[in-house]
DNA sequence: GTCTATACCCCGATAGAC
DNA sequence: GTCTATCGGGGTATAGAC
């Protein structure tokens, strides 16, 4: 029996993983500057002074921890949805599945685990956007990997691949605000058929 | 001369328009909890009374205020384009030329005036998720128009709007954080071809 | 590593004179 | 309509016992 409001997983994790996985959950719906240390520290079952005591950085070293954390989450729906199918546009498929099911099942609150930090911060904080731009150049180099796996030309997949990240970006932040899966279904579609344009015959 | 830091063009105008502009500016680049009342108060040259007499909804009020007039700004971008080139292919173009140079011209730090406030306080502030999901539609219906005087099939020419405005929000989105045009450039091509994979022969 | 207490500051919001 | 003063609370961060 849980006494403190923390995810359901997270009872036997370290403290450290413990406090990361709670910053990027809670940055994620509330961003950087809504989301307080004492909140983090509350909802990770953690004490202030651990909080600074595994981050001596502060907020901005938590986000940065925080966006990693997302980066490599995400990385792994990607690398494991590209893996599960066959051709790109299958792909694609699935990972708008998957990224509504997670919609879904918040209520439309978590969306991309890296937007909402990203955003708030843009200029201000150099580390915070740092990590930002990394974690979106991992899930371009996993589908331009699989574009090119289908034969499509490296120049073209590496555009692609581009739009592919971007695309999905803003499909799921119009989901967000519509509170409606339709914008990420309709850009799924579109983009199998953009894909499908540069393949092969 | 100016002994406020407010913009260029906002000296002549009333006092709540001033107001209104300035909370659209800050919260654009902060996000809503990243903004503070006084420094709105401050950088629009109002006294803090002022800003309450006008907006005694306070801070939730102002962000709506904030997204209905950036929701306006935005869609006299997209008129103007829309209505400057003859096709939809042609008019996407020159609506990635303007966001670039928007971007540009703030070193990457002004994106789209509606996102980083919606992102913040998605489900938790239910007036500003409906004020920023009818700038949305309305934008959604501009290009739609478009899509539908070239000839575009009217299903087709409403889900192609869709995707058409989540993808200009996710690539400009991933320029910022990448601090390049890469992104908006790519996307800006690839919804061409898109584009011109609906039309009629 | 964990905990409590606290310093210092800015937050949103209000009151009431002018 | 404009202004100043202030309230109550929460923000980040630190100090130092255990």
């Amino acid at each position: 029996m849980k006494t403190t409001p923390q995810q359901d997983t997270d009872a036997a994790l370290g403290t450290r993983e413990r406090i990361v996985r709670t910053t990027s959950r809670l940055m994620q719906r509330q961003g950087y500057d809504g989301t307080g240390i004492k909140q983090i520290s509350r909802e990770a079952g953690a004490t202030l002074g651990s909080v600074y005591h595994f981050f001596p950085g502060g907020k901005q070293e938590l986000a940065v921890a925080a966006i990693r954390h997302g980066d490599g989450e995400f990385a792994d729906m990607l690398r494991e949805v590209l893996a599960g199918e066959h051709t790109p546009e299958a792909a694609v498929a699935a990972c708008v599945r998957s990224l509504v099911e997670g919609l879904r099942a918040s209520d439309w609150a978590d969306g991309c685990p890296v937007t909402a930090t990203a955003l708030g911060t843009a200029g201000r904080v150099p580390d915070i956007q740092q990590a930002a731009a990394e974690a979106f150049a991992r899930w371009r180099g996993l589908v331009f990997d699989k574009l090119k796996a289908a034969g499509i030309a490296e120049d073209d997949a590496r555009e692609l691949a581009s739009t592919v990240i971007s695309t999905l970006e803003g499909a799921e932040l119009a989901a967000q605000v519509a509170r409606s899966a339709e914008p990420l279904e309709a850009a799924g579609r579109h983009l199998a058929r953009l894909i499908g344009s540069y393949r092969p015959a």
